[in-house]
DNA sequence: ATTATAGTTAAAGACAGAATGAAGTATCTG
DNA sequence: CAGATACTTCATTCTGTCTTTAACTATAAT
């Protein structure tokens, strides 16, 4: 066990690798050449540690006429990098400077466990507006109205900080170009809005539907007109 | 953001610093000369390497006369391993060979989260040996009794198999050279034996009291004699 | 004191594995 | 069809970093 604990951080412990990795964090899937451009290394190269990836199950392709599209293979995988971006200093996460750069991805895909497309940005942007989530230098944190809110919807914001992941991060969705909350914190809120049955999941897809009352709902307490 | 957790990353992945994360995991505090030997390299190496994982604050070091003890500097740490450590495929896991080497290690401190010592022993032992989890190449597995066992214990296996860590994994304790659980049904036993008072934390200490309760119960259900 | 053990530091060397360059296949576009 | 784009393969080069050699400090044992 321990060979194969070593070959899976290694694996993952390669700068290059590493970057694709956490490109992929958000659950959406990305071409070769698009990683390539993320990870700033040629298309030769990006092939080569994308096979590697593959052969370990570490990803999983989706070929599409001439392009491919690469994703995690499961949801552990997306776990394990979160419980390694975890470990990212809070300072750091904190003082993360505002000029980063933004990758020239144009695709948007359901992402694995949290509200994205319009109605993710329009959520979010409605908690900035409300203040119940802050930007700070790029990066969302959660504010003292924001508890009190998540509690009175029915979120202990505690209980969702105790899971080993990542609480809350900005999650750029290119089809509205604009961030999308992603994490913990936003998993909790899709959870509570099935729940609540604001939205629904559909069978087949990925592809989640708005209720009569989560429409009449999300324009009372986000003015979001679906 | 991403270029820390790069550095994380391949902090992790070289193949001797992840010998020493995976050595570890169970929460004990290792020598630097152990973690050479169970890292098979030299002093002089394992000190660099350590001497890394201490700059990123992932290990910290106490100092006890000419012995340096290194464990995880917390349980965030701990936590992102066994992340990577569910990503071992589940076939390696059960086909793992019996031979492999155990590293000559002596010392024995309290686990993260689950019973170590003689009282950790025993009652994996017992547990053994009423086949509620069986020895499959020295890696242990839940039976279907021990699913009902658990059951009627208060404890869903379900619902502890869908916590994104380590399910179950033997821990080698050197103080009684056995096998003892350790993983997230280790923990939610022991949360579970807190919950119904068996046992009670110290405040200053990792040691653990067993009540009368816990004496009773322990010597009915497992034949342990505290 | 003397010797042994635990651990560190600095510099030189070796090597795995990443990047590069060249050439190829497959798919789409007009 | 021709030309462009997406991606792969292989052989070669190269570089970052891990390991080793050697010399050193600190604590413990005898």
């Amino acid at each position: 066990m321990e060979e194969q604990f070593i070959k899976i951080a290694t694996l993952i412990g390669d700068p290059t690798r590493a970057s694709i990795m956490w490109a992929l964090l958000d659950g959406r899937a990305f071409t070769a050449t698009e990683l390539a451009i993320v990870a700033n290394t040629s298309p030769q190269n990006i092939s080569m540690h994308l096979g590697k990836l593959l052969d370990a199950s570490l990803l999983s392709v989706e070929k599409q006429g001439r392009h491919k599209y690469y994703r995690f293979s499961n949801k552990e995988i997306a776990y394990a990098i979160e419980g390694m971006a975890n470990l990212i200093s809070p300072t750091t996460v904190s003082k993360k400077k505002s000029t980063e750069k933004l990758s020239p991805v144009k695709h948007c895909r359901t992402c694995y466990d949290h509200l994205a497309g319009k109605i993710g940005v329009a959520l979010t942007n409605s908690m900035l507006e409300q203040n119940i989530i802050v930007d700070v230098d790029n990066d969302f944190e959660i504010s003292q109205e924001g508890v009190k809110w998540f509690s009175d919807f029915g979120i202990d914001v505690d209980e969702v900080k105790k899971k080993r992941r990542l609480f809350l991060k900005p999650c750029l969705d290119w089809s509205e170009r604009k961030n999308h909350m992603a994490g913990s914190l936003a998993a909790s809120l899709l959870d509570k809005m099935l729940a609540d049955d604001w939205l629904r999941r559909t069978t087949n897809s990925r592809a989640i539907i708005i209720t009569g009352k989560g429409e009449k709902e999300l324009h009372k307490q986000f003015k979001i007109v679906v």
